[in-house]
DNA sequence: ATGAAAGCGCTAACAG
DNA sequence: CTGTTAGCGCTTTCAT
């Protein structure tokens, strides 16, 4: 009893239903439900009526009955690793926006980049009938999360990864950036450049390493394995790998980074007191604050993680409204490299 | 027809129902319910046939029925101004795992601190029958908002925000965050400090403006009202109050900002060609990358968001089990002044 | 320990 | 144009 107090207020009545409604407008059930769906015609005058007495009696639509007959929930499920990632917390406020606008709502969870926890989750989209999908798995090849996301029987959309589901996907073109990067870097002479990326396992780190590779094979400037890296997301990782590489034997004179990782590097660059962009010189895919604010302004790859979450929102209510196109859709968004101050030419 | 193709894939059979659960496993509605629910008595025999059923017809239980029935949705609705701020997405993150944890669900929305967005939101929490609410209003102060929020009938939880609503609450302590960030720099000789933080219409801009003047009031140094300005989250209202403040008649010789607009008045600074921290001394409110890597690395009041959202998603929670104690909650989360070196004796 | 039956609040035929 | 009715899939008495 009392417990119950602090759940519901006391002066809270139980809420108005349809019926109430029907009763005190006098008419009945069916004309109560044409006029909150805005249904057919009513006459003004009945209408008048039925909106007045739900206004009198403070109604409002139970969602969850309404799924409960209609089968369909207005919600969506976005799965990323982690909402704290700037890279995501964009791309999914960008996505709730575009799915607010159309009375959608967002079911957010995080993964961690854990299979299990993917597992779970896109079960529990399923348990709650959500109407699509949008996300970012952990790996695109794992059978049993293909598995499930096929399984659901709905529309998915892809966030920055690719699956063989014949399933939609929006993703930045990391090949071009990365493509940008290094042909830059080549052309100012560097011949030993380090790659900080995220897992292979998934697009952008598999794009990157394949525009990274393409720039040098262009210039028949060979690529040393020894100087790629794609075992971590996190600054930390960043950190190490740019403190192996830049105290190994062969050294690299450029290094790219993701911009998380690229905050691990520039720790690194400063315990090595080393010199930007004398000593070294850096690109950093994708553009923050730190990039533009430190000394020297970094030049990076610049896209918009908002724009792929709004796309592939719009994506996803094109499938949900049935006027997407027929097979799926596979769209990239640009990245650009911008110029500022962290690279030099090689010393070399 | 053809539409349909790609909202359900052709070899959807529609889902099992615990009604063709009990017909393959030759037994009643109520005991596959009691298997499902792990409720009291079942025979093992009979759970384990039932299991078998389950597991064969590949059934997952409907959440919306199930809501339908019990009248409740274990779904709580989250509402900030923005989750693609540092600041709350790291809060609704760490809210969503406590929440996910206890298989509650999170319906995110962003109401861009606008209070039509706000209004809808709530209600719109309300037609979804949330269980409970974690949010961040732009007013505290609004009384349709406040009449909104009570009017729910349901826990609230209040992040960073307070209210005489009887509501539970959670923040940080930015008056002490501020409180030590003005004695800081007071103890240093600053004489003209500059403060640049949020709305007072919220707990944080008033905090912070509270504990800047009280420690100006402990040392008797009056408060130029003109060198405190509150109204802009942005960076780009960092940057032109600071170019402001720092090309009036009586520049401040020392500035503390919000982290988001201390990115913007980090230009202004370089626009100027001010030196940190001979020409001015620098306190960020907030700990961020920028931060910790600008050169000089910058001085600031840290706590933890993260925090905060995990603490607001366990009070909730032990709201909605009703193991919450009786009154609304207040809990206050630490802030803490981290030394580095923006900071150096007034020069007067 | 299990079965039968009554709805939760709503929408969508179908009648009239 | 409006009323009646049959469920959507599940939980929960109440019997047995």
């Amino acid at each position: 009893m009392s417990k119950d107090r602090n759940r519901v207020p006391p002066d809270a009545r139980p809420r108005a239903t349809m019926r109430e409604v029907a009763r005190s407008a006098a008419v009945s059930l069916g004309t109560v439900s044409r006029v909150i769906n805005n249904k057919q015609s009513v006459r003004a005058e009945v209408r008048a009526r039925v909106q007045a007495a739900m206004a009198n009696l403070g109604y409002v639509p139970d969602a969850v009955a309404q799924s409960m007959r209609t089968q369909a929930t207005r919600s969506v499920g976005c799965m990323v690793s982690d909402v704290s990632n700037q890279l995501f917390s964009r791309a999914v406020s960008a996505a709730e926006g575009v799915l607010h606008r159309s009375a959608y709502t967002m079911i957010l969870t995080n993964s961690q980049d854990s299979k299990e926890r993917e597992i779970e989750i896109l079960s529990l989209f399923r348990r709650r009938r959500v109407d699509g999908v949008i996300c970012s798995v952990s790996r695109e090849d794992d059978p049993e999360i293909v598995g499930l996301l096929g399984g659901l029987g709905l529309p998915v959309v892809l966030l920055e990864r690719t699956m063989d589901l014949g399933v939609d996907a929006v993703a930045t073109d990391h090949r071009s950036g990365a493509y940008q990067a290094a042909s830059y870097l080549l052309t100012l002479g560097h011949r030993r450049i380090g790659l900080i990326t995220v897992s292979q396992d998934a697009l952008p780190g598999r794009e990157r390493a394949r525009g990274f590779e393409k720039a040098h094979g262009e210039r028949k400037v060979p690529v040393d394995p020894a100087l790629m890296a794609f075992h971590g997301f996190s600054a930390d990782y960043g950190y190490r790998t740019a403190y192996e590489f830049l105290t190994s034997r062969h050294p690299p004179t450029a290094l790219i980074a993701g911009a998380n990782q690229m905050v691990g590097a520039l720790k690194a660059v400063r315990a090595l007191k080393l010199s930007i962009p004398r000593d070294l010189s850096l690109i950093s895919f994708g553009d923050t604050d730190v990039t533009e604010l430190f000394s020297p302004p970094l030049t990076c790859v610049r896209w918009d993680p908002a724009a792929t979450g709004q796309m592939a929102a719009e994506v996803l209510l094109s499938r949900l409204d049935g006027t997407a196109r027929k097979g799926p859709l596979r769209m990239a968004l640009p990245a650009e490299l911008v110029l500022r101050q962290s690279c030099a030419p090689s010393p070399g």
